[in-house]
DNA sequence: TTGTACGCGTTATCAT
DNA sequence: ATGATAACGCGTACAA
């Protein structure tokens, strides 16, 4: 039994070789012995020896592992962008380092100087509902890390990017409610100061607007998070008002699903009542009842997409000069919590 | 602008030191003038010096690092555990490298051969459904890296576990069944080979045989998946029964929602022609109409139970000799989707 | 075709 | 109180 971890040194003394030898043997270096390497390899095969990716990492200065930040992963919207980092990036040399900023620009901070003191190769990062100022995103890139973002903007930093148009989604839920006949709808936003937010946000204020109908702020209220729970108390304020709303448009399938859940406590039918539209397509809201019209969104091809980026970034290593601003569109899903005409 | 990273050589020579010192003045070695440690530790701050881990894990043959297998992370189940971990995790040295086998036994195997290559300190697993053979896990025993195989068993694997008493869940869930006044209890079976499938299995049958039940084998099918879309055919298989169910215990929240999902389109009232029960207590099942019943399983707890086992075992480094076994209480829920008395 | 020497960044040991 | 040296495992430039 050896001490450690099979070297190149054991099999080199085995062999009565240098470790040289047995390092290029490995590398199918041109001037190797065809009988030399053959025996290196059998050897090799045969102790199970697997090269220490420190000592690697510590010649090539660099980790082989790229840094992934996200706020959460409980949702299926993160965990399905995890998904398809670790699909692309799985089958390549590079590993992957998932840490969870739980919303907290704080803890992000603190993971962002981490995943930079292992010497990561790059960021995949969605920062956190609180984060406004990205210096520690630009202070890895003085490092030489790039960065790519996803789902969630960083207003003014320079990286590549790879986002969802959320406008858009906002836009076309908020157009169809419109067109099935709803004259008040009210918007349950996300956390201030994200950027999904302000664009779901917006493309709800347009689409009203362009329809001449009136904004009328007692119909717009702001979750605190994003779960089911965060939900109840917006929707309540919301269907406690004198003239209550006839169509919700929600941040996401959450919350649109706690106001169903609060509408019909209410006595409310749904749609007849009340139309409610949510955003993500989580795999659940064909199964609640009335299935739940959203706003898909292809969050699998973005974590690939986000992926590829970053490794494209990695082999090029060409000082960057243009960055990537890659967005996809959302869908409207038309289900049964909303009317259809 | 130096070249790479600060190193503790870029500190010394800046200071006119050696390399050693200012690695002893960082760590507060007794043997170090107060002076030089102070302008060492402002020196390093300044330079915002990190030390480099991959030096370190070459030097300490270990690389602080902690490998979590898992079949897949889209399910609240398995990412609220990751969250236990992480949250137990993250305030140590360690770091974790989450990994997603995709319920299949061979890029489980890859990913054991992988972690074990990246010399992680230890590893928490629950394994894939297609998993029966254990060589891979011991052979990281051999290694000298600790195994906490967590949620789904290894039956004859010799480490330490954290588990869930899923017979009793099961047996509580079908019990409950029958004290309601169900006559004709269904089993929509997980996939088999999996350790949780058996044993809530085996809960069902003993439910039913201890209350003098008949077990009827056509009331019995097994799911290949635990996803939505699993559920759907063998229900309607059930359902397609001259003499139909007036039950179905689920093998997760999933199933037994689309379980709902076809029974409500054959016209069924839930819970009055049919009661439902899963099991995970997902978020979601509060919200689903009718509410599900489901049992509810310590999902959190378990993740951070798991990680402080292996952190233990890490510290403690003795060779071990008995193996922890730890097995949580699930606890059924009761809600609208089943009947009450 | 193969071996030697060196360095990646760090710490522990042994000197001074 | 501080410096020099060796070692961790690997790849590579250089030498043979």
């Amino acid at each position: 039994m050896r001490k450690g971890r099979v070297t190149l040194k054991d099999i080199a003394v085995e062999l009565n070789l240098s470790p040289s030898t047995v390092s290029r043997a490995l590398h199918d270096h041109p001037a190797i012995g065809e009988g030399t390497k053959k025996a290196v390899k059998e050897l090799a095969a045969d102790l199970d020896y697997q090269p220490n990716p420190m000592a690697l990492g510590l010649l090539q200065k660099r980790s082989n592992t790229i840094g992934v930040i996200v706020p959460e992963i409980t949702s299926h919207f993160f965990s399905a962008i995890i998904t398809g980092i670790q699909d692309v990036v799985g089958p390549t040399r590079y590993n992957i380092m998932i840490c969870i900023s739980n919303e907290s620009f704080d803890e992000e901070v603190t993971l962002v100087k981490k995943l930079s003191g292992m010497r990561v190769d790059g960021i995949l990062v969605s920062p956190a509902s609180g984060t406004k100022t990205f210096e520690h995103f630009q202070n890895l890139q003085k490092n030489d890390i790039p960065v790519v973002v996803f789902d969630r903007d960083c207003p003014g930093l320079e990286s590549d990017k790879v986002l969802v148009d959320d406008y858009s989604g906002a836009f076309q839920a908020v157009e169809y409610l419109i067109g099935s006949g709803c004259k008040k709808i009210a918007h349950l936003g996300g956390p201030l100061n994200l950027s999904t937010t302000k664009h779901r946000m917006q493309g709800y204020l347009d689409a009203l607007e362009q329809n001449n109908m009136p904004i009328r702020n007692e119909y717009i209220h702001h979750v605190k998070g994003f779960s089911h729970e965060d939900g109840l108390k917006p929707t309540k304020r919301l269907l406690a008002l004198d003239d209550t709303p006839d169509a919700i448009f929600a941040i996401n399938d959450n919350i649109a699903t706690s106001a169903i859940h609060v509408a019909k406590k209410k006595g409310m039918r749904i749609p007849q009542d009340i139309s409610i539209v949510g955003f993500d397509d989580d795999p659940h809201s064909l199964y609640f009842s009335p299935s739940l019209s959203t706003v898909w969104q292809p969050v699998y091809s973005m974590g690939m997409l986000s992926a590829r980026i970053l490794l494209q970034r990695l082999k090029d290593k060409t000082p960057v000069e243009c960055f990537r601003k890659e967005v996809f569109k959302p869908e409207l899903v038309v289900r049964a919590s909303s009317k259809e005409d």
